[in-house]
DNA sequence: TATGATAGCTTTTTT
DNA sequence: AGCTATCATA
């Protein structure tokens, strides 16, 4: 491959630059991390001729994406291609022949996970050169660096809060209500999600089209957003969409300084193109107008965020939005074998408007891939006949040779994890569950950031609303609306007027009292800080002298020591920062703990959003069936172009397995506590048969048959089981209901429908919701087999039909 | 103001 | 089914 490739000629385009940007020479001087003009003449190493260690092991097209520095370049990698070794290897490659340094290239991901994955395997690559690559970020937190710095440009102090969805819904919800608008027929939530909407394809309330504003209460959608703005104002707060919008502002009216930061960014990387929003969108376009030099790297059979308001025409457009990109397509594949590979290319090959890839399996994993197993695909009876079979499979696995944490079950819902946590717990199968919800999500987190928060700023008003009654002070909400119209009125936080509030008689009793112990506390923790108390002690002393330690251990509930040790580890987390600023901003953007003990063997089971990126030797995909997945909600919201997001998904799922994968459905599956017979999904049909081998269980399309197997009991909970997960909580307590009524006599009493059916017989003519009439031809427990008029011999359970 | 009952809703997830 | 958010009641 091309050795010969030539550097372009650096010195004349820093020239170029210099004339074009009359501000490069003001920041150079202005600007520590810039190189001086000394620096940028010298005579810089002769690049090496193709050694560089990054450029070890990669085949033809990464090679070409990672020398391609100069101009657009968009780099179309599938699945399992070696995308992030590009990303990583050609910053490495800038970085280290010198094209820029590294506080001279913008590298931006979605998650702090992937920028953190980022940074580690870059400096693994180029070593202490790699030091100062500040602005190797997540989107929100690159913009949040920058609108540090020029807040006063957009009416924010430089000490803005950044807000969490929680606090975005209670002020929508203040809005409605303010607005007189029902509530009811209108969530909070919901104008929380059109503002997000709105924020995602950057429109500021002034540029939303007119009839949009009759997506909410009758016509206040729009006025409701400018008051929404209006109070992030006065709070001197941002929500994340906030970040990118007031970025884009600022470039926008501040040319000058639009140009300070295209000369600044020499080289732009982008990772997950595909999921970029509008506002991203525009923020990278503003930015790589100087240089030009933006490499985004992405799938767009991968796009699997448009919910949240990615946008897959922007990868589809780039070459219009970039003219004279280059695009390089990395299509071989060394993670699958070609069973997988072209059960994937198959089901994704059903969606239109593609870019087209077609992966193909690399050289390196061909010889294996002579008796690779076919992709598996299983029709059940039902979910737990699912999940029994999937835990059997893990268990061969494992009895095999193979180990716990090379299996994932990747769901479409989370609801969905439930089945095979219990069946795991009960086989004594280690496993954890990934995903969910977050520590800092957490009530109690919550709470106590919202005690630091209003230590930090007085004015933080929805810190104030949220701990004023927590734990208990007598403070309701006639209360706090009476404090809420006098601060509206006066224009001051809550903080600020609720003292003088306390100087009339407006509030008596028990609300006084507390009011003015809460001031009282609030003023004195401001102190102790500000007279060097360390913020973890502080912190201590908060939840222990507000009385929500105490709350805590007198509440008998199950979660309470729960939360109590997060309290714990919030401490400990505070321990790694120096200042109690420092410690809000990183959870206000990160809100992420890094959490332990993820090297243990233990079975992942995680959501198919989950699961972008990662990969496992054996992949197990449940529940593929209508209206799950594809899910009915993507369906009846998006129709065709949500269709395609769930093929996408299924893409994804698929291409996630190394060796092998087991594709499953059910003819009966619990929904939201119904019984409902469900149909295989239509991406089953998509598959490909050569590629798969179908294996007919007992219960979907055969004939009944003997498929319980007792298993094990409830007593034979081991202590190997994840303790903390919500599956093993579940089951521990069913396991004393059991002990007190007597033990079930299989595993399938704990799912199994209460309640008696009426016994059904052969012949007998039956009525089913969804099929019609029918005559039952065989009856088993509570499973029946009937013959329906209309739609045939079908599996139902019995308390799903009546008798006709 | 605090508490218990009930009505309603339910994907996916990051920042 | 299970959670939460809101409402009626003490």
């Amino acid at each position: 491959m091309p050795r010969s490739h030539s550097m372009p000629d650096i010195s004349a385009r820093l020239a170029h630059s210099n004339r074009a940007n009359p501000c490069y020479m003001f920041l150079m001087s202005s600007n520590p991390n810039r190189l001086s003009i000394s620096q940028m003449a010298a005579p810089r190493p002769p690049a090496a001729k193709g050694d560089a260690p990054y450029l070890d092991g990669l085949n033809p097209e990464q090679r070409d994406a990672v020398m391609t520095t100069e101009g657009p370049l968009l780099v179309l990698a599938g699945a399992g291609t070696g995308k992030t070794r590009v990303l990583t290897a050609r910053l490495a490659h800038i970085i280290g022949s010198r094209l820029a340094w590294p506080s001279q290239t913008l590298t931006v991901t979605f998650t702090n996970k992937a920028a953190r994955e980022m940074r580690e395997r870059a400096l693994r690559l180029i070593g202490d050169a790699g030091e100062g690559l500040r602005w190797l970020g997540t989107f929100h937190s690159i913009s949040a660096q920058i609108l540090r710095q020029h807040a006063e440009l957009v009416g924010l102090k430089s000490s803005f809060t950044i807000l969490d969805t929680d606090d975005q819904v209670r002020l929508c919800k203040q809005i409605i209500v303010a607005e007189n608008i029902d509530p009811k027929r209108w969530t909070p939530r919901y104008l929380a999600g059109l503002i997000d909407g709105w924020k995602n394809r950057a429109l500021t309330p002034d540029r939303v089209p007119a009839d949009e504003a009759f997506n909410f209460g009758d016509g206040k959608g729009i006025k409701c957003y400018e008051i929404y703005q209006a109070r992030l104002k006065v709070l001197n707060a941002c929500d994340f969409g906030d970040l990118l919008i007031h970025n884009i502002t600022i470039f926008q009216q501040n040319p000058d300084l639009l140009k300070d930061f295209q000369s600044k960014f020499r080289y732009i990387l982008v990772d997950e193109y595909q999921d970029t929003n509008v506002a991203q969108y525009l923020w990278l376009r503003l930015l790589a107008q100087g240089s030009q030099n933006i490499c985004c790297v992405g799938d767009d059979d991968q796009s699997i965020y448009g919910w949240r308001g990615a946008e897959v025409d922007n990868i589809l457009r780039f070459e219009k939005d970039f003219p004279g990109a280059k695009v390089i397509r990395l299509e071989r594949n060394y993670r699958s074998t070609k069973h997988i590979l072209a059960a994937a290319s198959s089901v994704i090959a059903h969606n239109r408007g593609r870019l087209g890839k077609t992966l193909y399996v690399g050289d390196d994993n061909a010889i294996e891939n002579v008796d690779a197993a076919k992709v598996k695909v299983r029709g059940l009876w039902d979910g737990e006949a699912e999940s029994r079979l999937i835990a059997d499979d893990i268990e061969s696995w494992v009895r095999s040779g193979g180990k716990h944490d090379e299996c994932a079950v990747l769901v479409r819902a989370s609801w969905q994890m439930r089945a095979f946590e219990e069946r795991f717990i009960l086989l004594g199968i280690p496993y954890r569950v990934i995903g969910g919800p977050r520590f800092f999500e957490r009530a109690e987190i919550r709470d106590a950031m919202a005690y630091l928060r209003l230590i930090r700023s007085p004015d933080d008003d929805l810190a104030f609303e949220r701990v004023v009654n927590q734990p208990k002070r007598g403070v309701g909400n006639t209360t706090l609306a009476k404090l809420q119209a006098y601060a509206r009125a006066d224009g001051r936080s809550l903080f600020v007027l609720t003292p003088m509030v306390l100087q009339t008689d407006e509030i008596k009793g028990a609300a006084k009292r507390g009011l003015t112990q809460f001031i009282d506390q609030i003023s004195m923790w401001r102190d102790r800080l500000a007279n060097g108390m360390p913020h973890t002690e502080l912190a201590e002393v908060i939840l222990e002298e507000s009385g929500y330690t105490d709350m805590l251990q007198k509440d008998r509930s199950p979660q309470a020591q729960t939360r109590l040790d997060n309290l714990k580890e919030l401490v400990r987390a505070m321990g790694e920062f120096d200042t109690l600023p420092g410690f809000l901003e990183h959870v206000e953007l990160v809100m992420d703990a890094s959490t332990g003990g993820a090297d243990e063997d233990q079975v992942q089971i995680l959501t198919l959003h989950g699961a972008k990126g990662l990969e496992w030797p054996v992949v197990f995909l449940p529940g593929w069936e209508e209206e799950v997945f594809p899910s009915k909600r993507s369906l009846d919201e998006s129709g065709l172009k949500g269709l395609e997001e769930e093929r996408r998904l299924a893409y994804v799922g698929i291409t996630r397995a190394r060796e092998r994968a087991y594709i499953s459905f059910v003819a009966n599956r619990q929904i939201y506590g119904r019984w409902q017979s469900v149909m295989p999904s239509r991406f089953v049909d998509e598959l490909p048969h050569e590629n798969v081998e179908v294996v007919s269980e007992t219960g979907y399309s055969g004939m009944p048959g003997g498929d319980d197997a007792f298993t094990g009991s409830i007593e034979d909970l081991g202590e190997r089981s994840n303790y903390q997960s919500p599956g093993w909580k579940r089951l521990k307590e069913n396991s004393a209901k059991y002990r007190s009524t007597g033990a079930p006599r299989d595993a399938s009493d704990l799912t199994a429908t209460s309640g008696g059916p009426e016994a059904f017989r052969k012949g007998q003519r039956v009525f089913h919701d969804k099929f019609g009439y029918g005559r039952v031809a065989f009856s088993e427990g509570n499973k029946l087999t009937v013959d329906f008029e209309k739609s045939g011999r079908k599996k139902v359970i019995a308390t799903f039909v009546t008798l006709a």
